[in-house]
DNA sequence: GACTAGGACGTGC
DNA sequence: GCACGTCCTAGTC
């Protein structure tokens, strides 16, 4: 995938907000999430150097790019550099979760030097590699957020409910203060419409930031469009698509199968539910409080709790959909068809 | 106090 | 009628 991502700036820092640390002279970036890990990163851009000040302007291109849409609701941006692979970087610490740290093909590393032509080529590759994996990881995370909310990717085909589904989502993810009311009677269009002024105007605190996360949005809509999507890749998300449900078929999710989305996804809710055993569909709700909240998000209920969620799952036991495991734990449940 | 279990009733589709 | 959502009581950890 050849085309650039362009990333606003404030996507690349606000996302993770609390976590980007410092941009080095040779363009390293140290992203901390919130539970401490630090992450070093390899960042370039193919513009012309910036310093620091520049890069704080809107409208930087970012080569390539690589936003996890972690469980503690951090996006973490990784930035491919053009002269060192993502396997072969400068930070000898092993990734610690394999899944949000794709290994990269770089045939060559480790080995025997390589003859300059070729070294450039590999290079290439790789880089296409990099840009080819985490374009899609941010396609499929926000793919997750549009089947958790039931709303379109593309943020202009957004209603007024949709908008206000998207802020609330933001909102809660990002621990911004509820701002809504300052966007009521505005649909996709309109948002879409709206400079970073605009957005600065109506949300003084974190007009930016949200203006940021839209922007996003808008740019992996716009490269859905327009980029031709691999055979692979696309059946990658068809099988994605396929693997749950309803969301796509307009019909309404069921309880059971917004928790099984939740635990197809551990990368974004391993935090708040995860398997314990996948084989038997054994499963264990982590943070009762939070898929709760998600939930009620996902049904526009903002009153739900673990209380009137864990009655929806109890239903389930008559039915034959879910039941308490053999040895029976707190906040353990037992699919019983298991994936 | 948080979780579990289940009855009863209401609501939206 | 179904699939919850809400409220409730009672018991357990």
């Amino acid at each position: 995938m050849a085309s650039p991502v362009r990333v606003h700036p404030d996507a690349a820092l606000h996302q993770s907000a609390h976590s980007a640390l410092s941009f080095s002279e040779n363009s390293l970036a140290v992203l901390k999430t919130e539970d401490g890990a630090v992450e070093t990163l390899e960042l370039v851009d193919n513009k012309p150097r910036l310093d620091s000040t520049d890069r704080t302007l809107p409208g930087l291109y970012l080569s390539c790019f690589d936003m996890l849409f972690t469980e503690d609701a951090t996006w973490l941006v990784r930035v491919a550099d053009s002269s060192a692979s993502v396997a072969s970087g400068p930070n000898p610490e092993p990734c610690p979760e394999p899944e949000q740290c794709p290994v990269i093909d770089s045939p060559g590393l480790g080995s025997e030097p390589l003859s300059p032509g070729l070294e450039d080529q590999v290079e290439e590759r790789s880089l296409e590699q990099v840009q080819s994996l985490v374009v899609g990881e941010v396609l499929k995370d926000i793919e997750t957020a549009c089947k958790l909310l039931n709303i379109t990717p593309d943020p202009v085909e957004w209603s007024c409910g949709n908008v206000q589904k998207w802020l609330l989502w933001t909102e809660h993810l990002y621990r911004l203060p509820q701002v809504g009311k300052a966007f009521q009677d505005l649909d996709g269009k309109d948002l879409c419409a709206m400079t970073e002024e605009d957005f600065r105007q109506r949300c003084s605190q974190c007009g930016d930031t949200l203006y940021a996360h839209l922007d996003i949005w808008k740019s992996a809509a716009w490269m859905k469009e327009r980029c031709s999507i691999g055979e692979s890749r696309l059946m990658e998300r068809e099988e994605l698509w396929s693997e749950a449900d309803s969301s796509c078929s307009g019909q309404p999710i069921h309880l059971w199968q917004f928790l099984r989305e939740l635990l197809l996804k551990p990368h974004n809710y391993g935090r708040c539910i995860r398997w314990l055993n996948k084989e038997k569909g054994i499963f264990k709700i982590e943070d009762s409080a939070h898929v709760a909240r998600l939930w009620g998000l996902r049904k526009n209920r903002p009153a739900m709790n673990y209380d009137k969620l864990s009655r929806s799952i109890r239903q389930y036991y008559k039915k034959g959909i879910i039941r308490k495991p053999d040895v029976s734990q707190r906040l353990v449940y037992q699919f019983v068809h298991p994936v």
